[in-house]
RNA sequence: GAGCGCGUAGCUCAGUCGGUAGAGCAUCUGACUUUUAAUCAGAGGGUCAUGGGUUCGAAUCCCAUCGCGCUCACCA
């Protein structure tokens, strides 16, 4: 590097750009004007679904910003982040992924914490679902402050700020009315009153609003019946834009961001916030996750990736580090990006150590670990430390063709003989993603061949060789012998190889590659006198044995159909 | 119609306040106690979509154009 003296810590901090720090900045500076001495986050959820990988992301982004913010302004800010739940909304549809759908079906149309939990486990379908949010949320160890607006709105919280926008109706609908069709405008109404009777969230128009006495008057369709009902305590909802701009106005929330597709309701639900004399939060529109195919990912389609399926083959850490990189990009979100984010992981953990602090500071694991990335875990080799990555363990899964963690410890521990799954837990937890990835992914590609008269004889050869050798052969011993039946065999010698004569003629690469083809369905593999001395000697005649019978092929035939 | 993202090596992409283009894979070459790789070294390969502008200097900042794609325009 240059001779320049590195930066002290407050100057790096001072320098430092990577995103969540600019982000920290534009809060630093609303707050300089207000002089406040809290700051609010918030990550908004819709209870209808199950959280998913953008509920991760939001989360996981926030957590970030927030921490950054801390950092920049040495705790003398307190923080708090609110995870929001929406729990108040009207169910609009029964979802197709649960039980008891009658159930839930007779209940289209009320508050989510009104629908009985088609699971039987809580008070609600929306009490169930904000259960799973916060334990999945828990199970990453996010520090948050979980709010269920259901609890929000009947407790009174809110009354102020509702009282507040029916005194402001006017303003909130001179924003909303000109987003709307004609026939939509004339029925529209920010203020969703719950019916007395039914307990459904009605969508009607407002005939009269009261600020004085807090109540809106409207008529229900079907009856013609008409309701006086106040627009405090959880006697009415608010739709959606207005509600989020009176949690802001109401809560004093000072950063939250929204996807790419709520651009417009941001700006909407901000202009409201500023009708009703707030200042609407600090916050960026984060892009979109797309499919392999550059489709936009959604709950409905079912396409691109599952979180669950990102944390089979890799871990949150990983995710995390996706999630960090380039925020403001659509990104395609595949099983593909999976070795590769988890190998710029790794690597980034591996630098870290030797960075000076502005380097630190820009590197994603200072922010995926709240600023206390771990030591990275590495292999002692010929006294070289060496990090072990995830593409290495995938080529060692695949050319060992083995789905057993033990096998491929075997292979690092003959690499580093001190290592084990106790010194290294996180290698071990690697091992295990890299043997599902290898199940999943790489096994399917496999395509073995079946062995000509040639190479059945061969084979029948290397048969009786093993057959003569001790069970515990080196596996210097067994590549020793593999070359000798090879050289008796005219289609595999190979007279031009260094130190060949006519009387000891070579071995050429082909004879390696039929092994490979045949035995492991790969057109390459492992140095093979190693392979059988791990994966044994009596396993590796079985193994012969099936393919000279052809049922390794058609084992696989049939592994690939069931898939 | 409105808003946004992307366009860098054959492929997938990095490129951190502007300073002589990088990685992985792929290809090729060589080394490593019998041509095998969980190895190492090296090579080739890019008018950084196009055209302007700012600047001593632009992949990077600004404007325009082209191409690809996404989102929002009845619900949340």
């Amino acid at each position: 590097m240059s001779a320049a003296a590195p930066l002290s810590l407050p100057e790096a901090l001072a320098s430092a750009n990577a995103w969540p720090f600019e982000e920290a900045r534009k809060i630093i500076k609303r707050i300089e004007v207000t002089g406040q001495k809290e700051v609010l986050f918030e990550t908004g959820y819709g209870p209808s679904g199950l959280p998913h990988i953008g509920t991760f992301g939001e989360v996981a982004r926030t957590t970030m910003v927030r921490h950054a913010f801390r950092i920049l302004t040495e705790d003398r800010i307190k923080t708090r982040l609110l995870a929001f739940s929406d729990d108040m909304d009207g169910l609009r549809k029964v979802p197709d992924n649960i039980p008891n759908k009658e159930l839930v079906a007779s209940a289209l149309g009320k508050p989510l914490t009104q629908v009985p939990d088609p699971f039987g486990t809580h008070p609600s379908f929306g009490a169930h679902n904000n259960a799973r949010l916060r334990a999945f949320l828990d199970s990453f160890g996010f520090e948050y402050e979980f709010a269920s607006s259901t609890e929000y709105y009947t407790s009174g919280r809110f009354d102020a700020a509702l009282l507040h926008m029916l005194a402001h109706l006017d303003a909130v609908m001179t924003i909303m009315l000109p987003t709307f069709r004609e026939e939509r405008a004339a029925t529209y109404s920010p203020f969703l009153p719950i019916h007395p009777r039914t307990g459904i969230v009605m969508q009607v128009p407002i005939e009269k609003a009261d600020a004085g006495a807090g109540t809106i008057v409207w008529r229900d369709p079907e009856t013609g019946e008409a309701f006086e009902t106040p627009v405090t305590g959880g006697h009415c909802k608010l739709q959606w834009k207005p509600d989020w701009a009176m949690r802001w106005y109401a809560l004093g929330v000072d950063y939250e961001m929204a996807g790419k597709d709520l651009i417009d309701s941001v700006k909407l639900s901000g202009r409201i916030v500023q009708a009703l004399g707030g200042k609407p939060p600090e916050g960026f529109n984060y892009e979109l996750f797309l499919d392999e195919k550059g489709q936009k990912i959604s709950k409905s389609k079912g396409n691109g990736l599952t979180i669950e399926e990102w944390l089979t083959y890799a871990s949150p850490e990983s995710l995390s580090l996706f999630m960090y990189q380039k925020p403001t990009a659509a990104k395609r979100l595949y099983f593909d990006v999976i070795p590769r984010t988890v190998d710029d992981y790794l690597s980034f953990l591996d630098a870290y150590p030797r960075q000076a602090f502005k380097e630190q500071l820009g590197n994603p694991v200072w922010h995926i670990h709240s600023g206390e990335p771990p030591a990275p875990e590495t292999l002692t080799h010929d006294n070289q430390a060496t990090t072990i990555s995830f593409g290495m363990l995938l080529n060692l899964a695949a050319v060992a063709n083995s789905e057993d963690p033990a096998v491929l410890w075997g292979f690092l521990r003959r690499y580093a003989p001190n290592v084990s799954p106790q010194n290294h837990p996180r290698l071990d937890k690697l091992v295990g993603y890299a043997v599902r990835y290898f199940r999943d992914f790489v096994r399917p590609s496999k395509t073995y061949r079946d062995p000509d008269a040639v190479e059945t004889e061969a084979l029948k050869s290397v048969l009786v060789m093993l057959e003569g050798l001790p069970q515990d052969a080196s596996a210097e011993v067994i590549q020793t012998a593999l070359y000798d039946v090879a050289r008796a065999i005219p289609r595999y010698q190979d007279l031009k190889a260094k130190g060949a004569t006519p009387e000891r003629p070579g071995v050429s690469n082909d004879w390696f590659s039929m092994l490979y083809a045949v035995l492991l369905g790969e057109a390459r593999g492992p140095r093979f006198g190693s392979f059988v001395a791990l994966y044994g000697i009596a396993e590796t005649r079985a193994l012969i044995e099936k393919a000279l019978r052809g049922d390794l092929s058609r084992e696989h035939a049939l592994f690939l159909q069931s898939q």
